[in-house]
DNA sequence: TACAGAATATAGCCATGGCTACAAATTTGA
DNA sequence: TCAAATTTGTAGCCATGGCTATATTCTGTA
């Protein structure tokens, strides 16, 4: 702490190459998680998972959506035959799981903080792709504080 | 097919469509945050900013850089003369000040709840571009109320 | 049963942001 | 000064995730 001027913390400037790079990771599984989990969701409220349910559920044509899913077949997280509902896969009902759980703690965390209910829905969708295993576990223990007065 | 199983909070899944396309709008502006935000601290800790401190410092090749610099031109955020370093427009300086002032307080209140400043870095990299303003409030209010104990 | 309408698939377009390879300009130093 | 090294630009490739338009398959009902 030599310098009065200017902190400088090139060190950060340093660090954020790999910031970066977690970020673009992150996007890279981001289709995949969201698919996965609406898929789960659907088959659990609606008892089937169709295309246009999800095209209708992500805001987008059908024919995107459509695509998507052949990928997410090849990359093994979706069971798709032509023209029938879709299926997860055990590795795509494990990832729907975590996805799951994750969403939820990053939601009743911004509840706990007294977020209105649709903010916190609309951030949590943005924001629960970027929470670290630790962020994620301050998140809980928060809430519980929180909570509890 | 009727739903006779769950009670079923379709109302969130109506609400999915508007945080899909959230998600997607802030993905379109993320990079020229990020950009313009790299540009505006290169420029304050190194006196200048060049393309490749820029690709050094997202990790990714110069020429993926020369090109985004390309479209932010076009776009308003940056001037750049042909081999000469980068500058920022007036609207590329207010758009460096409010991301860096967003990121500041969601690195601050990560921070405040004792994670480690790396990692809070790497998740405050990949959150800020999904927090609203009213969450955005939470977190200061919050990190005053734990700072001061 | 056959047909119309709904759902799904496919083709082909676009922008973005990665990459490598190569060309051009600038800076440096012997 | 001028040749080499560094920096920047450009071209062209790829995958992703948007779109529209068109083809195909399913399905419910007249």
């Amino acid at each position: 702490m030599m310098n009065t001027k200017k902190p400088a913390p090139l060190v950060q400037l340093e660090l954020r190459a790999k910031a970066f790079e977690r970020v673009r990771e992150a996007h890279q599984t981001e289709t995949a998680e969201d698919y996965v989990e609406m898929i789960a969701d659907l088959i659990e409220l609606q008892g089937e998972a169709r295309v246009i349910d999800l095209a209708k559920y992500f805001g987008i044509a059908h024919a995107t959506v459509s695509k998507i899913i052949t990928r997410l077949n090849k990359e093994g997280y979706v069971v798709n035959r032509p023209y029938r509902s879709l299926f997860l896969t055990d590795k795509g009902k494990a990832l729907a799981l975590k996805c799951k759980k994750r969403h939820d703690i990053v939601y009743n965390f911004l509840r706990a903080l007294n977020i209105k209910s649709e903010i916190a829905h609309l951030d949590a969708e943005g924001i629960e792709h970027h929470v670290s295993e630790e962020t994620l576990k301050a998140f809980l223990r928060l809430t519980e504080q929180l909570k509890g007065k």
